[in-house]
DNA sequence: ATGACTGCAAAGACTTTGCATCTTT
DNA sequence: AAAGATGCAAAGTCTTTGCAGTCAT
């Protein structure tokens, strides 16, 4: 039997500052975010949280980028662009094919597979200008 | 100035492994491996070896599979399907547009795109059966 | 010899968890 | 009141690093 979830004024606020946002933070950007307001939040709630939202579906992680993981409220299909330089992860609408790819994948090797991730990786236009200048 | 990098026995065996292998092995696995014929063979070596490798390009890291790091010798262009019950990752040969679409993101974007990783995930085949069963 | 490479163990960084306390229902 | 949620701090994991000794050139 599943345990019941309760209503929670900082759960609320985890949720919402993850959907307000299109920077794909960490768990400490939103600690650090809704400290201001939430006085006596604390780390282990946001990660607690997070995990709940990730099991629940309601969020997903985006992967770990240099060591931090990172979240994302959007749950639709979409790509991603990693800076390797300033680590911004910036959301890229469809790029792929969508869910054919992944029947095509099922069918092929017998798997199930119930997602997939399209991610590139390299230099944002901002840190390019930034060597640039070096 | 960059560092010259000097003939190792320890080295040549981790590139060796992992190239030998098509399981996207993690650090602690290497070094499990190896130990039997490397028997005074450190951890520390194989994270230095392998951080060295990632930067010379002659490995990539797949990303992090439940909280280990996952690395490949091949670098040639190709998808992964990792499994979320066994975190086995597997190779699956070239599904996406290839160089194409990286070209289609850096012109909508201004971007430096040097890599594009798509991903699968699901349940394997394996872990289907174990589920049934059960 | 010189500088690179390694073992070892300590240090780091991010995340999880136990327990007493506070909240929600 | 009962059970979930949280704060706090300790514990866990994976990875990095300093240092002294070893090895390649």
């Amino acid at each position: 039997m599943e345990r019941a979830t309760r209503y929670s004024r900082k759960r609320e606020a985890i949720l919402s500052a993850l959907k307000e946002t299109d920077s794909h933070p960490t768990a400490e950007w939103l600690y650090q975010t809704l400290k201001p307001e939430h006085q006596d939040l604390s780390l282990g709630t946001v990660y607690r949280n997070l995990t709940l939202f990730r099991e629940q579906g309601v969020i997903r992680s985006v992967g770990v980028v240099d060591g931090h993981e990172r979240f994302d409220a959007n749950t639709e299909n979409h790509s991603h662009f990693v800076c390797r330089d300033c680590h911004a992860v910036i959301d890229i609408p469809k790029v792929s094919a969508g869910g054919e790819i992944e029947r095509s994948v099922s069918e092929q090797y017998g798997f199930s597979v119930e997602h997939h991730d399209l991610t590139f990786y390299g230099t944002c236009s901002q840190c390019m200008q930034k060597e640039t200048k070096v």
